[in-house]
DNA sequence: AAAAAAT
């Protein structure tokens, strides 16, 4: 690849910029740190010293080496201290965990926890990111004697629940365990008063809003809510509306941007020339450590087996590996023992490894979103970060999807030694080469969505569909009578003189009632 | 279509 390299600063050299995270790479030797400092020369840089946080907690501040807290952190942390609620919009990269965890511990200190009764409750979408925040704690709580636990899945619960037990002050978890142990009577979250909804809309994607509901809902109304999310979609507003309380709203960083120091290119080969496409980079690349990002687990087995057999320092990272095997692949890639990341896209968001210098897209992601999500695992800290993908041909639906969302094309790069190829003008099949054509059955399958001619009479005598809700509406005046299919399925109050059968005389009053479109969570006091 | 998360 060439494409416009030339201009690129000469090499960094490998020890300095090669460093995990600043969590575990200092020891207390107080840089002026360089992150925001040298990108722009602001206004005068706050200092934590002036965020009003306790001695023990800003000596722990000072000995990992920060001076300066960043945009997010200097704005939320005096409004938790208050005990507002806190609605932030931020992405991974930009302080934002420490400016939760931070004020946090200034809250939870000099009282104590009591079995079975959490103080605080952190949730996160994945296992990793709990583990990151534990960390977070760790470093930062170092000088307080404040317990936390980790309730992620794939591990014992055993040792969990010991933990729990004894008390904790905060309890970082994944929804899935958390609801899991709660039913099983381990944990009560009733003196749960501060609550962390940590990557909303990751959790969104994810489906666990029906889990992160059915939690908010076993907490206290009394209770601190700090609600973090890097981009506010309605579904999100309308989350951030239900669970949090005169919310003060920080936003920092706009969503679905190409930080600009981030150099993209994109090279279209054959499928079947991907794997040395990707070594030609790699080897080409003035790199320190990198990601690699495939749609499949199977394919990140068998591109990370390639790569080490081609004499790479790689590991994988998916979903269906051994939770143990996760936590060490993933330390060994900090600590820069392995050079390459090879992962689903399960690292795609909120994994926070500091000075990462390329990342390769294997495949094109299937969402354009998760490409700005991807590519910004590098370009942190006002440094360059280098980000490549590889297309088939037949993907330039998903390449102009990126392009039209980040308002940015992604330059062409040739990958020497390989056929550089074109788009293919085929249409869009989705699958791959062949099936150019077919029997008009498929066509015929397809057909009917644009026109939808719709007769009065076809609309009448069928129940009303997704599309033709709208022609049903106008053609016949609302009657009031109620669907047949939503009284069966309960969604409608029993006449009276229709008893619920399995409650006897305890039968609540709420079940008589109409049901809501949503779970109401917190009622006002 | 794929990935994540509970066993």
């Amino acid at each position: 690849m060439s494409a416009k390299k030339t201009s690129s600063a000469p090499a960094r050299p490998a020890k300095k910029a090669v460093t995990a995270s600043p969590a575990t790479s200092t020891d207390g030797a107080v840089t002026p740190d360089a992150p925001a400092a040298d990108a722009e020369p602001e206004q005068a840089q706050p200092l934590f010293s002036e965020l009003g946080l306790s001695e023990p907690i800003q000596r722990a501040i000072d000995e990992m080496g920060y001076r300066h807290p960043t945009p997010i952190q200097a704005q939320a942390i005096p409004y938790v201290l208050m005990g507002r609620d806190v609605l932030g919009v931020a992405q991974t990269g930009t302080g934002k965990t420490a400016s939760f965890t931070l004020p946090m511990l200034e809250i939870l200190q000099g009282s104590r926890a009591r079995a079975r009764m959490p103080r605080s409750l952190i949730l996160e979408p994945t296992r990793e990111l709990a583990l990151q925040v534990a960390e977070n704690f760790v470093n930062y709580g170092k000088h307080l004697k404040l317990t936390h636990a980790l309730l992620i899945g794939g591990e014992s619960m055993a040792e969990q629940k010991e933990v729990l037990n004894r008390g904790v002050d905060v309890l970082i978890a994944t929804p899935g365990r958390l609801i899991d142990l709660f039913e099983r009577g381990g944990l009560l979250l009733t003196q749960t008063k501060l609550l962390v909804i940590d990557e909303a809309d990751r959790m969104l994607d994810m489906g666990f809003i029906p889990d992160i509901e059915k939690i908010v809902s076993m907490l206290s109304p009394l209770r601190q809510t700090l609600f973090f999310s890097a981009t506010m979609a309605p579904e999100i507003r309308r989350l951030a509306d239900a669970f949090l309380r005169n919310p003060k709203e920080i936003t920092v960083s706009r969503p679905s941007s190409v930080a600009s120091t981030i150099e993209t290119g994109l090279a279209i080969v054959d499928a079947k020339d991907k794997r040395r496409a990707l070594r030609k980079l790699l080897r080409e690349a003035d790199m320190q450590n990198a990601i690699v990002f495939c749609n499949r687990k199977r394919d990140v087995d068998v591109l990370c087996k390639s790569l080490i057999k081609h004499g790479f320092s790689a590991g994988a990272l998916h979903g269906d590996l051994a939770q143990s095997v996760r936590f060490s692949t993933l330390e060994a890639f900090k600590s820069g023992e392995l050079k390459i990341l090879v992962c689903s896209d399960i690292a795609a968001r909120g994994i926070d490894i500091g000075g990462l210098s390329h990342v390769f897209n294997f495949d094109l992601p299937f969402h354009a979103e998760d490409y700005v999500h991807r590519i910004g695992r590098t370009g942190r800290a006002g440094r360059t970060g280098h980000a490549y993908s590889l297309a088939t041909p037949d993907e330039e639906a998903l390449a102009q999807a990126i392009e039209k969302l980040t308002g940015k094309p992604i330059p062409r790069i040739e990958v020497k030694g390989v056929d550089n190829l074109q788009w293919s003008d085929e249409p869009r099949s989705t699958n791959g080469r062949r099936k150019s054509r077919k029997s008009n059955a498929d066509t015929a399958a397809a057909a009917p969505v644009t026109p939808a001619p719709t007769t009065p009479a076809a609309v009448a005598d069928e129940p009303p569909r997704r599309g033709r809700r709208q022609a049903a509406a106008t053609a016949a005046p609302a009657t009031s009578t109620p669907p047949r299919r939503e009284r069966e399925a309960g969604l409608l109050p029993a006449a009276p003189d229709q008893p619920i059968t399995g409650f006897g005389e305890d039968m609540p009053a709420f079940m008589r009632l109409p049901r809501r479109e949503k779970p109401v969570i917190a009622a006002d006091e």
